[in-house]
Order: C-alpha cells, then sequence, then structure tokens
DNA sequence: AATAATATTTGCAAAATGCAAATAAAATGA
DNA sequence: TCATTTTATTTGCATTTTGCAAATATTATT
C-alpha cells in the first residue's frame, strides 16, 4: 500500500470537501469553522469558552470573536457562571440547535451516498476502523492532547 | 456505535491537529494550505495551475496568490508553457522538494506514533479502510469530483 | 479580423488569524 | 485585609486569507 500520510492526506482533503458543501443549511450560511463550533458545543455538557477553544485547537481570540459572531446570528448563548463570573457557558439557542441537527443530518446524508459504494461488510469495517484510530490518536502525545 | 459523521468530525480534526504542527520543517514556516499545495504539486505530473486549484477545491484567485508566495520563497517554479502560453506549469524547486519531503516525513513520523498505540493487524486493517473510503469517495457525486 | 473561449492575475472589500495588551473577577498570601 | 498573582475573556492592531468581479493575456472559432 501507498505510505499512509498520502491515504490521510486524500481522506481529510476529500472530507473537507463533503463539510464545504454541508453549512449552509437553515437559511443561515456558516463556514467550516462555524460548524465546528456548533458541533461541539452541542456535544459537551456546558463548557465554557476556553474549553471549546482547546478542543478545536483554536486561538482563543479568534475563538472568542466566533462565538460573539455566532452570539449575533442568534445560534449561541453565552451566559455569565454565577459562581465564578470570569467564566460563560456557551449553549445553543433553540436556532441553533436546529441548525446543528440540520448539518448532522445532511453530513450523514452525505456519508451515506459515499458508502453506497461499498458493501456492509466494507461499511462496518471502515467504521470500526476510523473508531479505533480516534482511540489512538486520543492516545497519542504528538496530537489532540486537549479532547473529551 | 456512535454516528458516522461524529467519528468523521473527530477525526478528521484530531488529523488536522496533526498536520498543524507538521509544517514548520526546513526552516520555511508553511501553512496548512501551503504544504497540501507543494504535496499535490509534488504528486502530480507537470500539473498547470488551474488543475491544481481544482484538485485542492480552492479558489483559483485565492490558489494563484497562493502559488505567487509559493514562488517567492523559493519553493515553487511557475514556468509558462511554450506552446499555449496562458497555461502556466508548476513544478516544485530543489528547495521546494526537499521542504515537501521533509514534511512528509514528519508526518509519516507522527503517524507511526498514533499507530503505535494499535496492533499490527489494526493498524492494517486501517490502512485498508481508509483506502477503501477513499475510493468509494472518488466515486461519489456529492463530493471529491476534481480528482486525479 | 472580430468574437468567443480559456488561463491566469489584479482590485477590492470582507473575514479570519494571532500576538500583545487590557479588562474583569477570583484566589493567594503576607 | 489588602496587595499580588492567577485565570477567563475580550479588545487593539496588523497581517493573512478569502472570493467575487473585472482585467489581462493568449488561443480557438467563425
Amino acid at each position: 500500500m501507498e505510505n499512509p500520510r498520502e491515504l490521510f492526506q486524500i481522506m481529510t482533503r476529500r472530507f473537507g470537501m463533503l463539510n464545504k458543501n454541508c453549512c449552509s443549511s437553515g437559511g443561515n450560511d456558516l463556514s467550516l469553522v462555524q460548524s465546528h463550533i456548533l458541533y461541539e458545543i452541542d456535544r459537551l455538557d456546558q463548557p465554557n469558552v476556553q474549553q471549546v477553544a482547546d478542543i478545536l485547537g483554536m486561538d482563543i481570540t479568534t475563538f472568542s470573536r466566533q462565538i460573539q459572531t455566532l452570539v449575533k446570528m442568534n445560534l449561541v448563548k453565552k451566559s455569565q457562571l454565577p459562581e465564578d463570573r470570569r467564566i460563560h457557558i456557551l449553549s445553543l439557542t433553540t436556532e441553533g440547535k436546529y441548525t446543528a441537527a440540520a448539518i448532522d443530518a445532511e453530513m450523514n446524508q452525505y456519508l451515506e451516498e459515499v458508502f453506497s459504494h461499498m458493501n456492509e461488510f466494507e461499511k462496518e469495517t471502515v467504521l470500526r476502523s476510523i473508531n479505533l484510530l480516534n482511540n489512538a490518536m486520543a492516545k497519542s502525545t504528538v496530537c489532540c492532547k486537549p479532547l473529551i
């Protein structure tokens, strides 16, 4: 087989292309990063600004501004924590949840189309493999440290 | 298992983080896109500007400017085709080849570290799966059309 | 020769990025 | 307790990236 990096390079690029088309759900036109942000806020439990920025590997200042944009778009809510008023908890608004769900559905639909080009066994193997990979990356010291 | 999109989302993000650290090889500090550009120019045979932009799914004007930067950095050479002087062929300079190879080696080293967290059989399965996936994406109608 | 088509570049204005510094609030410690 | 340090988040600013529209350069077509 070819070199591993080659395989990964191609795969991530193609998935990135999928992702690119995905994010115009619900009237709102989102960038790729913005869709990642919605995804993580949805996934995590009461995360604060710093946590989400860390998980996404984004600079905190860039992230802060992205959040401001998403708040203006009425997709994200930011609420100061009473116990510690330095901390601001992020959550999705109803519209944000709707948008996140729409993107998720659309992406899964895309992926189904991709999987339609292989048989059920192959599909299962692929999904299991990616799971394996994610776990390995989680253990890795060279990346991915800040995750849940 | 979780939903497929979830798996992909996490995987591509983590690989992206790997990629982020990768690109400072050889003194030159490259962005992620720039490393992708070097990679594709290296891989393809005498590609022109339009072809590489298409493969990377980049806007041609953005791409044109990135090439200008890489030419200034002495990593890429752009030569007008005598038979059709509208077309400009891209190639890597010696320094560009060196840089591309250094990045490739570094990425493979990172990936080896990741694979060290699984056994040989799992590694083989994962690599085969990604290959399967790439082929399926290549056939897909929802992405990835412009590829080699 | 005039017009259309193709390949690439520039003009601009918007968005994204990231460092340094500012602000706000809590924790620590003499 | 009050001064200092630490933590969380935001702004200032300068750079880079992006992409549409238009310009340029060159070849193909009529």
